[in-house]
RNA sequence: CGGGGUGUAGCGUAGCCUGGUUAUCGCGCAUGGUUUGGGACCAUGAGGUCGCAAGUUCGAAUCUUGCCACCCCGACCA
């Protein structure tokens, strides 16, 4: 079907541009590192919004929006957060522009410097807490549990279409307790929140750890953060869930009286995930052909193309197109019928199939005759004929099982790429020629993690949560150790 | 910021070395017709500051210099 389309094997990271940008997901904007996201790409990620939201709600949360720019002195209040952000940060420093003396063009008003410069917020930790301030006093104030969508700027040197851009979308959320257990309990429920969305939503299975101190997010005590593997092996971290400490609550002063009467202050969370997932979702299930799509995320997860020759058979076929359009609808099946003249069948097959489309259903006239319809699945591109009759129920089933087989291939690919090193000689040939997750034992200390780091560009991705206790001996320093960690490339 | 590379129509490109007057081809686009069960075909047509600026020359897409943008590799990426 396709021309000039590089493969998986060829090259990945062109492979992934190019599904990127034509299935119609997003490209490059005018704005170096910026992109614009299409209306189908943010269809997916509406989705993705839609299913997290309502998790959050459902777990004790509300939205709120804090501002896009933030004083410069915010950022100097907690130390190592400054220091993890300061390199990436725009920022405003004037508010008016004037015609150039030259009368030719625009250029910045010198008069019209701001007297504080204002970043454009990166993460939103230092408004939020400076506001939660005047928002908490007493025990019965908390918890506070905010959750916001919004963009945020980290200038990144090298970007990539979803994965690393300069201005992406998430969430963030922000959780002010009472004590350190609700705090961590927090912080842990969110990651199981993320997990859960990441498996069941986007089929994409997940590693649940924390990170180590080297990885930590700037300003948190621990970072939990689940791991999700690619097809070319290189592993990508698809969302953090932080537990900030007080560290937070001291730079702002965010103080509360408990049940005993005594001033202490509050215990914080962070947690976020942004369209980076998109990135993976991509990623973790797309072939050589195209796009494939969940069906939980797809924007229409059927398409129906009619075929036929000339208005008299388009009229009858149509007919039964809607028909059961409707059908399928009524069993919340989201569908698009194209019966567009200007396209032929097989344009809007390889089109579809390009973009992801979970189910296509082809009906024509020799389908009207013999009340049939042919069904495509996606995933597997298996093509078969199936009688009309109760067809909802058919395809709601065909999806369900589309939904799990991606899910489960996902799954094996993984599995597949992971492994276990007991020496550093081991880790390294695994690392070259497999690639994937590799687990080994470390010594726990950061200057083992940094000769990694440098002489093979993997880092620990994390931690697992309840892994395996078992000794053994650091294959670095031979130090002795009481768990292995997991190791990848990463994006 | 270091190393390398590329800028010609919406996209992909030929031409550049060796300067010569209507800048090539394909895709896409428009119109008309025939088509329509896996990216149709024929005909006609529209579409260009050759990245920008200066210089050399009778003459510059082509040579020179400067600038700009983008891509790749590295540094960077809680």
């Amino acid at each position: 079907m396709s021309k000039e389309f590089f493969s998986r094997t060829e090259n990945y990271s062109e492979w992934y541009n190019q599904i990127v940008e034509k299935a119609d997901l997003a490209e490059h904007s005018a704005v170096r590192g910026c992109m614009v996201i299409k209306p189908y790409g943010f269809a997916i990620w509406e989705k993705m919004q839609a299913a997290l939201d309502k998790m959050f709600k459902d777990t004790g949360h509300v939205n709120a929006y804090f501002p896009l720019l933030i004083p410069k002195s915010f950022f100097s209040k907690e130390a190592s957060h400054v220091e993890g952000f300061a390199k990436e940060c725009a920022v405003v420093t004037h508010y008016r522009l004037r015609t150039s003396d030259d009368g030719k063009g625009i250029v910045v008003d010198e008069s019209a410097k701001l007297e504080e410069e204002l970043i454009i917020r990166p993460t939103s930790e230092t408004i939020i807490w400076n506001t939660y301030k005047g928002w908490i006093e007493s025990y019965r104030d908390l918890p506070l549990l905010i959750n916001q969508w919004a963009n945020v700027v980290r200038w990144e040197m090298r970007t990539r279409l979803f994965l690393r851009t300069a201005e992406f979308l998430w969430q963030e959320g922000h959780t002010a307790h009472a004590t350190a257990e609700e705090a961590i309990a927090e912080t842990e429920k969110m990651l199981d929140v993320y997990a859960d969305f990441a498996e069941n939503w986007m089929a994409v299975p997940v590693l649940k750890g924390v990170k180590t101190a080297n990885e930590r997010f700037a300003g948190a005590i621990e970072t939990y953060c689940i791991e999700a593997l690619m097809q070319d092996g290189k592993a990508l971290q698809a969302g953090t869930s932080h537990f900030l400490g007080q560290n937070f609550a001291k730079a702002f002063d965010v103080k509360f009286t408990n049940k005993e009467g005594k001033l202490d202050h509050v215990w914080a969370t962070s947690w976020g995930v942004s369209t980076r997932l998109m990135g993976a979702l991509v990623m973790a299930h797309s072939d050589d052909q195209g796009l494939v799509l969940p069906p939980k995320l797809a924007p229409f997860q059927v398409v129906i193309v009619p075929i036929y020759k000339g208005n008299d058979q388009l009229q009858t076929v149509s007919e039964a197109a809607l028909r059961i359009k409707k059908e399928l609808e009524a069993k919340g099946i989201s569908v698009k019928y194209d019966d567009r003249d200007t396209q032929r069948p097989g344009w809007k097959f390889a089109e579809y199939e390009f973009k992801g489309v979970p189910v296509r259903i082809a009906i024509g006239e020799r389908d009207v005759q013999n009340g049939t319809v042919e069904v495509a699945r996606r995933d597997t591109k298996e093509k078969e004929s199936l009688q009309q009759t109760n067809i909802g129920e058919k395809i709601a089933h065909l999806l369900e099982q589309i939904q799990d087989n991606l899910y489960k291939r996902a799954v094996d690919r993984r599995n597949e790429q992971t492994n276990h090193a007991s020496s550093y000689e081991e880790f390294k040939k695994i690392l070259d020629e497999k690639s994937g997750f590799v687990y080994a034992h470390w010594d726990g200390s950061a200057e083992t993690e940094q000769k990694i780091k440098e002489e093979t560009k993997a880092t620990i991705r994390c931690i697992p949560l309840n892994n395996k206790k078992e000794n053994g001996t650091c294959i670095v320093s031979g130090k002795p150790s009481s768990q292995k960690v997991v190791f990848a490339r990463a994006y």
